[in-house]
DNA sequence: ATTATTTTTTAGCCTTGCCTAAAATATTCT
DNA sequence: AGAATATTTTAGGCAAGGCTAAAAAATAAT
């Protein structure tokens, strides 16, 4: 049976939030959902419950997706992304302005449109932000980025994603073209705030560790 | 506030039914909605007593929409037809594959992607079934169509409309070229059943009154 | 004009998913 | 360790939107 907006929106999370390996915790989960900590634990333990359970769940010790709900989660996810590349792609919508209609529509069309989607997109890998889509299989391509904050100094990259959905960042990124695909070189790094010089498109930026801790990068050869 | 997914099908389903005129009754609504009778009520009752209302409700009289409710209904009317023909111009769909799927699509957009949608399709007027599409303000144009079985003997016609979104029926229509924007010609019709003969791109049909109620013509000048 | 039948409404209940307040458990600090 | 603080869970409620069963109203039939 097809889950809820609701639970669809709770198991999405839960598996951003661990994607660093560590179980969620309802006071994350709540923030993400914008909801009360005691919902969040009455929502898992009914997930908890479900027959297949969805997520794996001890008292006091987080959570965590079940192959079933990362199955569910991973459904989700691809539909937000090719969603947010075909709005981009076709509407002429801005990256920074997807998100939220994306949001939406993840939870409402049908196998049938994702596929035709996907096949108008020509089966795209990733989505405007650089994130990577889930395949109809729902595998994920493996990621080797790393943040621009740890590139070492001179060294050359290329911007492979923008793990952000702040629309003002977004926009100021785009201003400066620090988008997925762009080269970019690093010089030097103060050692006091982290801030870091960047060359992109032969100009000079100094960038806060807020922004180049949002920037993956891929290092040249 | 914005109304949910439940309240904006009522108010369309409202709309649909009292299009001749007459207020809609408990049944019809529920059977059209798909829920029971008692549920029609209770809903019913709480958009009459909406300030401002979105209905207007006697017991035992029937529901017709107020000023408030129309408009509503209009908007997501807008939002189906939009759709419908974005998913056909766009994704390739045929006729009868788009209606379940903008059931669905409709509760969700955002007024932006519904102007991007129009914008992109060149703000067109119907949709691939021939219905109007209201127009950003709302407004409806006028349909001076008559339904194909009550077309004369020996004069001719060009489709505009057909009223139904019974996938195998259209399938059917498509096959025989009978879609909006045809030009056809009357020929003899049966006293007995209605069965009527029709000159449809050069081939020669003989419909019943079942399919000709649901075809709408223009007679020609 | 009563009775019978159909239609509509009321009454009471259920599920989902959220809330607040209180209780229980963990964690941190001295 | 024990007290203070922070986090998490339980308990009890609420609103939306359905349902069934029973009552009331309208319509039809004798």
């Amino acid at each position: 049976m097809k889950s809820s907006k609701s639970v669809q929106d709770y198991l999405k999370r839960v598996y951003e939030l661990t994607e660093g390996g560590a179980p969620a915790n309802t006071n994350d989960l709540a923030r993400e959902l914008n909801v009360k900590p005691a919902s969040v634990t009455g929502m898992i333990q009914k997930l908890a419950a479900q027959k297949p359970p969805l997520v794996q769940y001890q008292k006091h010790q987080g959570v965590t997706l079940t192959p079933s709900g990362r199955r569910a989660a991973l459904e989700v996810i691809r539909h937000h992304r090719l969603l947010e590349t075909w709005l981009v792609q076709t509407l002429g919508y801005a990256w920074d302005e997807v998100h939220e209609e994306a949001e939406r529509l993840e939870h409402v069309i049908s196998e049938d449109l994702e596929r035709r989607i996907d096949a108008a997109l020509g089966h795209p890998t990733h989505d405007p932000h650089g994130d990577p889509i889930p395949s109809a299989d729902l595998k994920i391509p493996p990621d080797d980025s790393i943040p621009l904050s740890a590139l070492k100094s001179n060294r050359s990259a290329v911007v492979q994603r923008v793990a952000s959905q702040d629309a003002a960042l977004l926009r100021h990124l785009d201003q400066l073209g620090l988008v997925p695909g762009v080269q970019i070189a690093a010089g030097e790094r103060s050692p006091f705030d982290n801030n870091l010089v960047v060359v992109v498109k032969k100009k000079t930026r100094v960038l806060g560790l807020s922004v180049t801790s949002k920037i993956f990068v891929k290092e040249n050869n």
